[in-house]
DNA sequence: TTTATTACTACGTCTGTTGTAGTAATAACA
DNA sequence: TGTTATTACTACAACAGACGTAGTAATAAA
């Protein structure tokens, strides 16, 4: 299982690329991006709610309350136009980390291909 | 640019790569990786410096002085059994990484191919 | 003895992640 | 009416890697 330090800073792409498909709230959207992951990762509450702090503060997200009926009120988050543009950094930024990150792996290391 | 941010926890892959070849110090190294990432990134000063610190007290690398006679004496570091374990496990995690992160990719973006 | 050069070293700040714990709102139950 | 269960957050403090600013150590050349 991956640790969410190997994959810091990309948290809110993930977020992000879930809330592309439709507005959705904390519970959904991390079951989502395990699904998404092939359960590769899971996102902790924490995490995922601190990313939505600081999401809405930024710009790239807007929330509104969901008319739940039992238990607590849904906070349902919406990408903006900021938020989409942000996305699509975070991809590029990613391609281009890839290339990099991918030279120092050794040519032994690649036959041995752990993918 | 790629900011260390986004390769954090990275930077020790890196630097026991340029290790596997052979013994180096700290200018030399920091030569080497943005030779090897080819130009896209540059390991800041503290942050290899750091590094080697922390690799050093978890066994990972070995070091010892060089004998230059100009300046300060060099201190050259030398991949340990450990640190080579930790470069495969570093590799592997990444391979893991990679998959898990490319699945947030949109079909979009991936169209609009910035690799 | 001062200056230049190479090679670190100290220290404090920042940011995303995370553990532990608690609160808010509603429904079901006794 | 009071307690418990359930869902959905929210507060707060700590951690670790990155990094900026500045300073030190050792040597040679002027």
């Amino acid at each position: 299982m991956i640790t969410s330090d190997t994959l810091r800073g990309y948290n809110e792409m993930f977020i992000l690329f879930v809330l592309l498909s439709n507005d959705s709230y904390g519970y959904e959207i991390s079951k989502e991006i395990e699904r998404v992951a092939g359960g590769g990762y899971t996102i902790k509450e924490t995490t995922l709610y601190s990313a939505f702090t600081r999401l809405e503060a930024n710009g790239h997200v807007a929330s509104y309350y969901g008319d739940e009926t039992f238990g607590k009120r849904r906070t349902y988050y919406k990408i903006t136009k900021e938020g989409r543009a942000l996305y699509q950094a975070k991809c590029r930024e990613w391609a281009q980390a890839k290339t990099v990150i991918d030279r120092f792996v050794s040519e032994e290391e690649k036959s041995n291909g752990s993918d």
